[in-house]
DNA sequence: CAAACTTAGTGTAAAATATACACTTTGAAA
DNA sequence: TTTCAAAGTGTATATTTTACACTAAGTTTG
């Protein structure tokens, strides 16, 4: 991102991409960028791309990942999970990525490998950053995301495949909301991820009954009907070893 | 592993290490190299790691991880499955493993980050290699592993974690088991690796149900009791993103 | 102000699955 | 031919899932 770092101090052969999901009420989004204008270039390339960044040479990973939301988004302390490395040896080879690389790169045709992160963002916290390539920066549909740069779609596929099992393992599809939910957005959130569409009863029950939720005295206002209760979500240990047992749906 | 290698056709910043899990019928094991020995040296180091190396520029992530098995057990085509990338700053940092880094590696203070993949074999393939550091690899019993080398603990601890769910939702644990197996091999598999005491009866029942098993008309030979029949797996096609309602167990 | 509308919120019967046991069978060894 | 050890099968009960239907309560409309 920032073109005047120091070139010694980045490792060349390693970076991180980030999918950030959202959600707004009707369809899961993610965000992507603009790779051509996030560097001021003007090569006529439109590719939308992840965002993501070659790693500092004394970098975490996962603190690189936090980096490039933190600039993208103004956001820090995200959920952040990794999805895995990407080292395909034709994953930076499309015509148009080349290119790119020339211009941007210090080494453009050194090899990659990348680690994929997702995040899960409440979307109305979201504020597009002041400055900068802040404005190339979009939420994209999900099911309407087309031919990203790079190895791009790869990422997203498994992301997509990461958070559909999360959210039957475990209790995660809060951080997509707000602290203060009515339990109906809950409901859609897991009908659209999941494209599928439950049984709204059966849901109710069974996601109250993991415990995960509790009601406050605080209710919907401004909808033209009956105004549901708002829920929260209520942070209990979970032990990743034994989710097998937790259906959360 | 071959110290003749050219140096600038590695890249000095990822290493892939290997987890492969093995099956005695009693135990869970491990495959652990001794890295002193591994390499000639004898500089008093007796550290136990996970199989590994630094991989090629050109050269797939998880063909790295395969070469690396091949050299070590012969055993071409190995189940292989990314376990995720492991970057942590001070994964080197120990004294020890500095000091074997500074022999061993050209670029020895280079930020290594590796790629864990996990295998699963059948244990009686496995033939050690005859030439070389074949006699430096062990089978450790997943319940002694000690101290390991560099961040190793921490893969393998991610590497049953994965296994253990894997098991929950995936036919996989044929893997670990000869071609034809009478069912009480696979049951006590599943009470080793998951640390439990199945029902018997019922696992039998659910095992059978999900219909990746199909009896055969062989049995046990040899056996001080009743030969019981022996089963084998039948490949079917299984969907990862379906995963959720398939119970293993 | 009453009727219509929309979503909130709850009840339940039937089917399917999981759990907890117990018993029978069969080959090898004593 | 009796004993032993593990193979292999039955079932009654508890629990969970599924499928469906109804009532309640605000808002809007006529």
């Amino acid at each position: 991102m920032e073109s005047n770092r120091k070139t010694n101090n980045i490792n060349h052969s390693v970076s991180v991409d980030c999918v950030v999901f959202g959600f707004d009420g009707f369809s899961l989004k993610v965000l992507l960028v603009q790779r051509d204008l996030r560097d001021n270039l003007d090569i006529g390339d439109d590719t939308l791309v992840l965002p993501g960044d070659l790693i500092y040479i004394d970098e975490d990973l996962e603190d690189a990942a936090s980096r490039v939301l933190l600039d993208l988004t103004g956001i820090d302390n995200l959920f952040l999970e990794q999805i895995g490395a990407f080292g395909s040896l034709n994953r930076l080879a499309k015509d148009k990525d080349k290119v790119w690389l020339d211009l941007v790169r210090p080494i453009p045709e050194s090899r990659v490998i990348t680690i994929g992160y997702f995040a899960l963002v409440n979307i109305k916290n979201y504020t597009i950053r002041p400055a900068g390539f802040a404005k190339h920066v979009i939420w994209e549909d999900f099911n309407e995301v087309g031919e990203l740069g790079f190895d791009h779609n790869d990422i997203l596929r498994t992301a997509i495949i990461k958070l559909r099992n999360k959210l039957y393992h475990e209790p995660v599809g809060f951080k997509l909301l707000p602290k203060y939910f009515p339990l109906n957005h809950l409901y859609t959130l897991y009908n659209t991820i999941l494209n599928s569409k439950l049984d709204r009863r059966n849901f109710l029950r069974r996601i109250l009954k993991t415990g995960f939720l509790k009601e406050t005295d605080n209710f919907q206002e401004g909808v033209p009907h009956k105004p549901a209760r708002l829920y929260k979500f209520i942070e209990k240990e979970f032990e990743n070893d034994n989710n097998h047992k937790f259906k959360f749906y």
